[in-house]
DNA sequence: CAGTATCCTTGCGGATACTG
DNA sequence: CAGTATCCGCAAGGATACTG
């Protein structure tokens, strides 16, 4: 496909997009650019069926509270689901759906492209944050 | 490529993050996410060069604030330039950088894919938010 | 082990009014 | 026209303590 097939592919894609498709889309997008989400995504779909405990010692820095409440919202969006094996002792296991397997899947050539544009985006800010700050006065 | 190789791919991309370039991405990702972001990103694809008015006008309900606010975070993540033609009367351009543009590009196919799963987007939390409150209680 | 319950800080998104 | 200046409500993210 070429750049201008893909543009215009975007075109359709947007024209065609019913407000709740265009809410809901976003709000996918927010939840993917949530601090966790992706990380945890991520290592289900590499380290298949994980316990909550195996999850919170792979994403480094994550709180209990914080883990759970992710889990919670991707298993709402379809992308992860939650095993219960009953307690005594406790043990749940989260796995990716097939869903969830294609949004890792579809998210990949994204994240290989911005990690390839590191630096453009870097120097941007840079220079951005460089400006004088007096003329058009910052927000 | 297969989804194995995907895949594999994804593995690579994530372990040879580091801890900034992970940020760099969650950042990018989140303003992506953000409510007008991807809508203004659209239309200066497709519209190419449009003024603040333009954009306002083709972006229904958003404030000038917001409008405001959101390109100059675009700007600072070099996906949108400035240029001011000088005042009296005021009058500002808007355009993609290749950057962003390259960005547009790569967020169709994303952008295509969750349109195609809406329905299993919708049905998952349809499913979700009747399920019964009391057992493992709402968080 | 796998959560809940509180409390707190920050930043997004919006409403409204004003300016060179 | 293209912004700024304020003020506000709300949800994200986090710290800490507690529980079946």
């Amino acid at each position: 496909m070429t750049n201008d097939e893909i543009l215009h592919q975007s075109q359709v894609v947007c024209d065609g997009l019913s407000v709740e498709e265009n809410n809901l889309w976003r709000e996918i997008l927010t939840h993917a650019g949530n601090r966790w989400s992706l990380g945890i995504i991520h290592s289900l779909g590499v380290g298949g069926k994980l316990r909550h405990a195996e999850l919170s010692r792979r994403m480094k820095g994550i709180t209990q509270r914080m883990l759970t409440r992710t889990l919670r919202q991707l298993e709402r969006d379809g992308l992860v689901t939650r095993h219960d094996m009953g307690k005594v002792p406790p043990r749940v296991e989260y796995e990716l759906t097939d869903l969830g397997m294609g949004f890792l899947l579809q998210m990949t050539p994204l994240w290989t492209w911005v990690v390839e544009n590191n630096e453009g985006f870097l120097e941007s800010r840079e220079r951005f944050d460089a400006r004088p700050v007096t003329p058009p006065k910052r927000y």
